[in-house]
RNA sequence: GGGCGAGUAGCUCAGUUGGUUAGAGCGCCUGCCUUACACGCAGGAAGUCGGGGGUUCGAGUCCCUCCUCGCCCACCA
């Protein structure tokens, strides 16, 4: 309506039509670009990067990455200057395996640099279908600060960022025994596992004493007797006291095996002799380190028995163990045997269970920093605040240092390379990277020191979080790349956005990596969002979406097809409906209503836009206080509802302010005001002649402001009502980029409010009694009569006018009534027209 | 076994520091195509707030205890 120039609003809204148009009007500006020359305050976001190999995304992923985005623009319309990257991940297993599978290749025929060269291209096709669904969800993400975790920036990154922890000593290779997946052949670190409840067979075997007698142990894992190095009692256990210092004889394979005393057994469990292997399990990697024992690994890399196996060497180790089971027993030498529930760690990609290997492996130091990783979470603000004890939790349980090691062949390479003869690290200069060390030259001086000397690659991989730890850093351009936007003096960012499934993840190690490498945290705040389950509460299966299509291509988990279908603005609406940290259900049901709330949005837009058409703000505004009372009350609550929304971003509580907008655009804007003053627009000859008027500067100021409130949860919509009523006449490119709406006191009005509150009672009062007679529509009313308490009467006659406006009718009376109006004492009785409304 | 979170209408969830008769959306029932909107409007039914105990003038809200569900961690002889 202040727009004189606003174009006629379109019968219906097409959302496709809109939201296409208003994204496209966003790029031409140019209105996410973040500049560095801003005065404002920066305010910049740290948001996961989905593997693109994958092609996966699902509902749950639009909205923990539009929940992220719901803060973004409030802060933008705060006055922050915001730099939102977006990366993506195309570094580790899934991408290796994705490569290897679609171009039928593996590691044995082609080289790294060709590997990386797919990898790439692949993640520039998937890069480009999320951008695709990103910019139609209308995420304002400035897409010229995109990474990819395999780029030569991130790769620079990392191998800078592991020059720097070698400098400061926080690095070290060693070949003690480490987590180990067979199936994958590779190392893990701690926060790779997984656990897995399963049934197994404890099994009571006996070694043979030196007198020949029995010795009975329990064990899961028979077909590790050949690796068997040492029994174990508790040094109080009088049964046992008598073999201290001897030896056991293992059966079948028969070596001889030490007896020794260990506090740690419980003499409770099986027999209270534990046979200890290399290895079992952590206690047993654990007995080993305390009481050097012999190290006889008998399982390869791959998961199957060595040479100490004998006869059994070859079989994987499953088979082994049925094996040796069955030759155990012909030799009566199994004495027990029971079902029990067994908890075994497995590597969270294969689901593997978890084996001890001796490879020399590069860890950071970690153990010995728990108290300082401590004090950097508290130092954090995190939302929801109970989410810090996830973290402090997982910093307490460590027990392994960090071990970045990965025996693949496709990842960020160790800018590394050793002397052959003596072990001596080579490490690459930093103007150098990224490099290959497998592909490119160790630096001249090292050529030169070391001529004549064999000098090898290091040809392990980084872990893939060795890299992804590194957002922040990759973010700001802490590496110097040129070309790159961003700067290290961002550092700390503002705010990290994740799920909390990667809290001991990449939370952690980006914590880790920020302490050792700049003495500070890596951003101020922490936002941790939920998952979108399915309908019955589940986690969304790959297969679920697979599944999903029905008849007409529609799938209801892709986000492209709810977006195609609803509009973005719709399925932000759901996405913006939980709690934050919380899960959140997804119902076709709940977008359906985000498209409800963006119809009636446009629809009372289009209202405003008629009832305004000669209504000119310059000009014709009515001072708050000269208004009716129905105007200072929508005003006066507009005021609570701005204080409310606003509290609600600021405490990264979104939900709580798309409630109450919803709860007052629809019952107290829609219902209630816009139904009230109707009637002066329909019949102004019964108004003062300002009421038209203030009427007029009322829902003008009022759907401003609600645009702004809105405008960060449907940034679509809100756009353009904005761009056909406002933009013109505030000379802004977008209201995205407008000021937000701050609360004012003066708008508050508890006198309105109390008047309002009679009048509502009133009016609540006519549409029972109306419903109740079922009157029809049209009914022409002549005359209401309130019958009601003599106390409520002269607040009622003082806002005459309000009352006659909310009743729609001319004549308001006091007197007698026989029409119930559900309210306690309250009867009305009306007098109807004789001709129905034309 | 330790920890975190949750249990409120048929379903999904709000309910700030304890304060009248516990709310919303969806679903259900009754009317209404009323000059923005039938993707709408008006009205209605529906809850012993997981169980038990306690503090208080007053408890969905605070304390104790038990039960159920989800998640994280530990448990590998």
């Amino acid at each position: 309506m202040t727009n004189p120039s606003a174009a006629e609003f379109p019968e219906t809204y097409e959302h496709t039509e809109v939201e296409t148009r208003i994204a496209a009007l966003w790029e031409d500006a140019r209105l996410y670009d973040y500049d560095p020359h801003s005065p404002n305050p920066v305010y910049s976001i740290d948001t996961p990067p989905p593997y693109v190999s994958a092609a996966h995304l699902h509902v749950g992923h639009a909205m923990s990455y539009a929940q992220a985005e719901f803060v973004v623009r409030y802060r933008r319309m705060r006055g922050h200057s915001i730099f939102y990257p977006m990366g993506f991940d195309d570094n580790g297993l899934p991408t290796e395996r994705f490569v290897e599978r679609t171009y039928k290749i593996n590691k044995h025929n082609v080289t790294r640099s060709e590997f990386r060269r797919i990898c790439l291209e692949e993640t520039a096709k998937g890069a480009k279908v999320y951008e695709r669904i990103w910019r139609a969800l209308g995420l304002s993400v400035d897409w010229r600060l995109r990474y990819s975790t395999i780029d030569p920036h991130s790769r620079k990154t990392a191998q800078k960022s592991f020059l720097d922890l070698h400098r400061k000593g926080l690095l070290y290779r060693t070949d003690e025994p480490v987590l180990w997946d067979t199936a994958d052949e590779t190392a893990l670190a701690q926060a790779d596992l997984d656990t897995l409840e399963r049934k197994s067979k404890l099994l009571d075997i006996a070694f043979a004493g030196e007198d020949g007698s029995d010795l009975i142990i329990s064990t899961t894992r028979p077909e590790l007797i050949p690796a068997c190095v040492g029994l174990f009692f508790h040094p109080k256990d009088e049964r046992y006291a008598h073999l201290r210092g001897k030896h056991a004889k293992a059966p079948i394979f028969g070596q001889p095996v030490p007896i020794l005393e260990s506090e740690e057994v419980d003499p409770e469990f099986g027999t209270g002799l534990m046979m200890v292997c290399t290895f079992g399990d952590a206690e047993d990697v654990r007995k080993w380190r305390e009481h050097k024992l012999e190290t006889r690994l008998v399982l390869t890399r791959n998961g199957r028995l060595n040479e100490l196996g004998g006869k059994y060497a070859g079989l994987q180790a499953p088979q082994a163990r049925a094996a040796i089971i069955e030759e155990l027993k012909t030799q009566g030498l199994v004495r027990g045997e029971r079902a029990i529930e067994q908890v075994v760690s497995i590597a969270e990609r294969s689901g593997q269970p978890i084996e001890f290997q001796m490879v020399p492996q590069w860890f950071i130091r970690v153990l010995d920093a728990k108290e300082k990783f401590l004090a950097r979470s508290a130092q954090l603000e995190w939302h929801p605040p109970h989410m810090k004890t996830r973290l402090d939790q997982w910093i307490e349980g460590l027990r392994y240092d960090w071990n970045i090691s990965r025996q693949r062949f496709y990842g960020v390479p160790f800018p590394v390379w050793y002397v052959e003869d003596t072990g001596e690290v080579i490490l690459a200069d930093e103007k150098d990277l990224p490099v290959d060390p497998t592909e490119d030259d160790p630096p001249a001086w090292a050529r030169e020191k070391f001529a004549g000397k064999t000098i090898v690659p290091e040809s392990d991989v980084m872990d893939t979080w060795m890299t992804s730890s590194l957002s922040p850093e990759i973010n700001t351009n802490w590496a110097e790349t040129p070309g790159r936007i961003g700067d290290p003096s961002m550092l700390p960012m503002s705010l990290r956005v994740q799920a909390f499934e990667i809290i001991r993840t990449w939370l952690f190690y980006t914590l880790v990596k920020s302490h050792y490498q700049r003495n500070d945290i890596p951003w101020k705040t922490v936002m941790i969002s939920g998952w979108g389950l399915n309908e019955q509460g589940k986690k969304i299966a790959k297969r679920d979406l697979e599944a999903s299509t029905d008849a007409s291509g529609f799938n209801r988990y892709d986000p492209y097809s709810i977006i195609q279908r609803y509009g973005a603005d719709a399925l932000r609406y759901w996405a913006a409906g939980s709690r934050l940290g919380n899960d959140l259900r997804y119902n076709e049901k709940d977008v359906k209503s985000g498209r409800k709330f963006v119809v009636k949005l446009w629809n009372v837009g289009k209202l405003c836009a008629t009832y305004g058409a000669d209504f000119d703000p310059t000009k014709d505004i009515v001072p708050l206080a000269e208004r009716p009372p129905e105007d200072r009350w929508l005003m006066s609550r507009l005021d609570h509802v701005v204080e409310h929304v606003t509290e609600s971003f600021e405490s990264y509580d979104y939900a709580l302010g798309r409630d109450a907008l919803e709860k007052f655009f629809w019952s107290v804007y829609c219902d209630n005001y816009l139904e009230i003053i109707k009637h002066r627009f329909w019949h102004p000859e019964a108004y003062d002649s300002q009421s038209t008027a203030s009427a007029q500067s009322t829902l003008s100021e009022s759907l401003r402001v609600m645009l702004s409130l809105i405008a960060p949860y449907l940034p679509f919509v809100t756009e353009e009502i904005y761009q056909r009523m406002f933009a013109a006449g505030e000379g802004a490119k977008s209201i995205h980029v407008t000021t937000w709406p701050l609360a004012d006191s003066s708008r508050r009005d508890p006198e309105a409010e109390v008047s309002m509150q009679l009048v509502l009672q009133a009016l609540e009062g006519w549409r029972f009694a109306r419903s109740n007679a079922k009157l029809p529509a049209r009914q022409a009313i002549e005359r209401i009569v309130l019958d009601v308490p003599e106390e409520a009467r002269p607040g009622l006659a003082a806002v005459d006018a309000t009352l006659r406006s909310a009743l729609r009718v001319q004549n308001v009376e006091f007197g007698e009534g026989e029409l119930d109006t559900g309210h306690e004492g309250w009867k009305l009785s009306v007098a109807l027209g004789a001709e129905p409304v034309t």
